[in-house]
DNA sequence: CTGTCAATCTTTACGTTGTAAATATTTGGT
DNA sequence: ACCAAATATTTACAACGTAAAGATTGACAG
């Protein structure tokens, strides 16, 4: 035992020896049982079966465990968009790849990209400090995670392009628009239409140039 | 008066007389002042002058304050792209000035932007239908605003292909990427260099096929 | 083995939130 | 003038995030 995946505390013991991860796994379990309404710090901490206070002692509040719940949603969609993309032959292909992957992951798994790419802010949070248009401040740990999709695309467009700058914006358009598709899915303003692959929509929909 | 800009009841009187839009009017304020974060029923209530039942005489719940709130944002969204995009000469050029246009709106106005096509969801609602992954339920009006900027776009596409359906799949594209661009740029994950006009760094990142 | 300390977890408490229920006030139609 | 419907208030409650203080435990020094 030990890094179980066990969630519920060890009958009897007052520590539970690995509260940290298994609250990160509690927050998943109820992302997909209930959804993000009821993501609250009472209810993983009920899930994980300790106080509602336990989570303290590793986060410094409600935010940080959310920022390590998206941090490792960030970590499983570059993982899911590099190995699906590791064998192509051709930077085109893997780009393709990539931004199907990543929109399979986005409508798949729509509470988690929600919260990754969402705002947490409004989320039951206490009053942060009043320069209220800027997006919330992020873990070092976030920043480095949330790069590594858009990092992934960067690469591939360099093969590409011979101008770093062009391929670097290229990169930047694509992640706007996979994003941009994969949150109009999610929020019910685009449906892909039925038994049609993610990526052939993608194919479809990518504009061709202004 | 009538429908004068006063949000503050008249003193002494019991009835309001034009709540409803006070409310509206409130709760821009408030996200322009405070944030999204603030924008509590309550404290909405509070800004008008009422007591924090009395939103529930001209809404259901905080939910429909809400989308009519998100209703008037897509429809100054959809007013100001088309002000801006009704004089230019060619498509081509619309689809341009309607990009910028809708990406000066969602970053200068960032938490509405958010409002809007973020997901009502975890804003302190009560409990929804278990239906956890699917999108939160929109009033009709809701539908028929929020289609604007992107009728608009279909339009200017229409000009430009003869088939429709790849016009309607091209003004998805655009939507998708401007939503994209709009949304990575609010939450921080892309900054527009230091004096690049919008509709520049627009056409720089805008991908040219696949 | 034992005493001590820091890490971890619990209990209790408080202010804020959305909203249900009951009540009061006002307006408009007859 | 009366009455019903619309509108606003008061009171109450459960759920939330978190602050404060206390309990329990494991690790380590002697």
């Amino acid at each position: 035992m030990g890094s179980n995946k066990k969630i519920n505390k060890a009958e009897g013991s007052y520590h539970h020896g690995d509260l940290k991860s298994s609250l990160i796994d509690a927050a998943y379990e109820i992302l997909n049982r209930v959804g993000a309404d009821g993501l609250s710090l009472r209810a993983i901490a009920a899930e994980v079966g300790v106080s509602h206070m336990a989570p303290y002692a590793h986060f410094k509040n409600k935010k940080e465990l959310f920022q390590a719940v998206i941090e490792t949603g960030f970590d499983r969609l570059a993982d899911a968009m590099d190995s699906k993309g590791k064998s192509c032959e051709t930077p085109r292909e893997q780009i393709l790849v990539y931004g199907s992957a990543y929109l399979e992951f986005a409508t798949g798994n729509p509470e988690l990209y929600r919260l990754m790419l969402g705002q947490i802010q409004g989320l039951g949070l206490k009053k942060q400090a009043p320069d209220a248009a800027s997006p919330v401040s992020k873990s070092e740990e976030l920043i480095i995670s949330s790069k590594r999709p858009f990092v992934l695309l960067v690469q591939a467009f360099s093969k590409i392009h011979s101008d770093p700058e062009k391929g670097k914006n290229q990169a930047l358009g694509a992640w706007s628009l996979v994003h941009g598709i994969a949150a109009l899915v999610i929020e019910g303003y685009i449906q892909v239409p039925e038994g049609v692959d993610m990526r052939d929509f993608l194919v479809a929909v990518t504009p061709q140039g202004l």
